[in-house]
DNA sequence: TTGACATCGTTGCATTCGCAACGAAATATG
DNA sequence: CATATTTCGTTGCGAATGCAACGATGTCAA
């Protein structure tokens, strides 16, 4: 009832272990961080990178500026990690012939199988997660549903 | 259906949209981000340095490890926003008397009031978080009680 | 007691990050 | 048409990040 207050000086009341922003950042890097170590010791492919990778073979995303907003990701941070994957042949990068500032991104045959391969990991840990949450899953899917709403404003 | 499959290649069935992971990174960034601009202006004070002084307000956390432990921040992101805050007169450091390899960290007066005007702030943000879920709030905290289980193993 | 081992916090270093500024291209305005 | 404004992707740069290594301290066992 009185947590955080002490004698002298009283704090307002705070309960940081139902706080969100503070949830999500935490389980997110802890997410994010056990799935990659496994994709990046295989086959050498950042977070950002395997973005880029699985929106360009799952969504209709083909310029840096759609896989910006797709993923919430800063257009420079796009922007190399596109680089690197072309550098590494995963991809390749030709101007827009319509609009000539975009880029039109396409899988190589390299990236799709790379693609091939990774999905599965994705996948596999997915099912592990929604194990462990068993009947929690749907609440949680459509929560996040909500909070994902307006996030391209 | 078919979704992902293109006529010669074909990959695997995924959805992007309801991976975990993903999502999870998605909203992360966006909740941190948003509260923190705020604070940020206001104050000058780091989502890190953030963490570390509401964990010394409200947790028994007085040392780097018990921070870095409750938050699952790095050690050395831990170590320097205890430096940056101590250096802005928030905090004090002091090496524990029974283990001398632990320090001893403690709000001073200046820093107690900081914490005074984040709160509200904080506070006000979860409001707006629960008003926006409204009945998805008590599903999506079970859900994230379960992931945060062994965050500690 | 001594030496091997574990833990705590800091620091060096290479990498990554976010932000702003930029050139090129498209669009809007006059 | 001319030119002001907007949009797209890249890049420069300072700050932040993660990781490993380190010195100092504590613990454990021979």
């Amino acid at each position: 009832m009185f947590e955080g207050c002490s004698m002298s000086d009283s704090l307002p009341d705070f309960d940081l272990d139902r706080y969100l922003p503070y949830r999500f950042a935490v389980i997110a890097t802890r997410l994010s961080n056990e799935l990659s170590t496994q994709y990046r010791e295989k086959y050498g492919i950042s977070i950002a990178e395997w973005r880029v990778l699985v929106n360009l073979a799952y969504s209709d995303s083909t310029s840096v500026r759609d896989i910006e907003k797709r993923v919430s990701m800063e257009k420079s941070k796009v922007s190399r990690a596109v680089s690197r994957l072309q550098e590494s042949g995963y991809l390749t990068k030709e101007i827009d012939s319509n609009d000539r500032r975009l880029l039109q991104l396409e899988l190589t045959p390299k990236g799709a199988k790379l693609v091939g391969d990774l999905v599965p990991l994705a996948q596999a840990y997915q099912r592990q997660l929604e194990a462990q949450l068993m009947d929690k899953v749907p609440g949680l899917q459509t929560a996040l549903d909500e909070l994902m709403k307006d996030a391209d404003l």
